[in-house]
DNA sequence: AAAAGCCCCTGGATGC
DNA sequence: TGCATCCAGGGGCTTT
């Protein structure tokens, strides 16, 4: 569920409440996609520095060492001063002097990984290959471009993996290419240089603004607060396949690209 | 180096 | 009502 949107809207929603508190225990749920790598009453005792993001990545400093945390398809966080006794879905608990952070995540999928020291292995290893910062000025129309280049593969497919920009999950890339007027499976080596800064344009679009709507609520989404949020409700193509196109009411199409569903319009996405 | 497939796992919607 | 099937916001890992 949560690309770079729902784990920014996340991350704001608690950074400040719990920077500057100190950890008084942690507790484990069930095996997440990799293990803590710490022994959770290590964790106690411990000042939370703040909050970050890297892509979708979450990164809790610590006044030693920091957690990674990733939400993974069905994870959402939880902070608050008391929480109701854990479900069976809530796998991550971190009790602080200034609230309880909760992580809930009934696919598992998500992750909670302690590293010791930013350049850890492991963090490096999750955090290494990452693209381009859409938000920041590490995005660049140019560069983007050039890499495009390189890539044989579909453009949906390229902006999903990942290694060019981060964030950009299965609904933001449907709609960015919305966006940009590109059709998902154009081969990201043959668009243009002013397609390619349409797209970059378009993808910061639509990253902040979804941000800016508190993300978007599918099923089950909801920040720290427990709050949804609403971007889905403009959606411009994910999830309206048969429905008419918002700008020229033509049917919009899904198709399947490396097992994911993608959707957009034939009429207004040129290939 | 890049691309394609395969998994990890649970729950909700749909269809018979 | 019950059961099988399909689908879902991610991404690391292995194999071509």
């Amino acid at each position: 569920m949560p690309e770079l949107p729902e784990v920014e809207v996340t991350r704001l929603s608690f950074a400040s409440r719990i920077a500057g508190a100190r950890v008084l225990s942690a507790r484990l749920g069930k095996p997440l996609r990799w293990p803590l790598g710490c022994d959770p009453a290590d964790l106690a005792d411990r000042t939370v520095l703040g909050v970050r993001r890297r892509g979708k990545y979450l990164l809790v400093d610590l006044d030693r060492g920091l957690l990674l945390l990733h939400l993974g398809m069905s994870g959402s966080l939880g902070f608050a001063d008391r929480l109701p006794p854990p479900g069976p879905h809530d796998h991550f608990e971190l009790a602080t002097s200034q609230g309880v952070l909760r992580l809930n995540d009934p696919r598992r999928f998500g992750a909670v990984v302690y590293a010791d020291g930013e350049d850890a292995a492991q963090a490096v290893k999750l955090l290494g290959g990452l693209g381009a910062e859409p938000l920041t000025g590490d995005f660049d129309a140019l560069v983007f471009h050039a890499a495009l280049k390189s890539r044989q593969s579909p453009i949906k497919q390229v902006l999903l993996a990942g290694a060019l920009v981060v964030g950009v999950g299965n609904i933001y890339a449907s709609e960015a290419l919305f966006l940009a007027g590109i059709r998902p499976t154009q081969r990201a080596s043959r668009i243009s240089l002013p397609r390619a800064r349409k797209l970059h344009a378009a993808i910061r679009q639509v990253l902040a603004e979804a941000v800016r709507k508190g993300g978007s609520t599918l099923r089950d989404f909801s920040n720290a607060h427990g709050e949804a949020g609403h971007f889905q409700l403009d959606a411009m193509v994910y999830d309206r396949a048969g429905q008419p196109c918002r700008v020229c009411a033509a049917p919009i199409k899904r198709i399947v690209q490396g097992q994911r569903a993608t959707y957009f319009c034939p009429q207004c996405q040129k290939p």
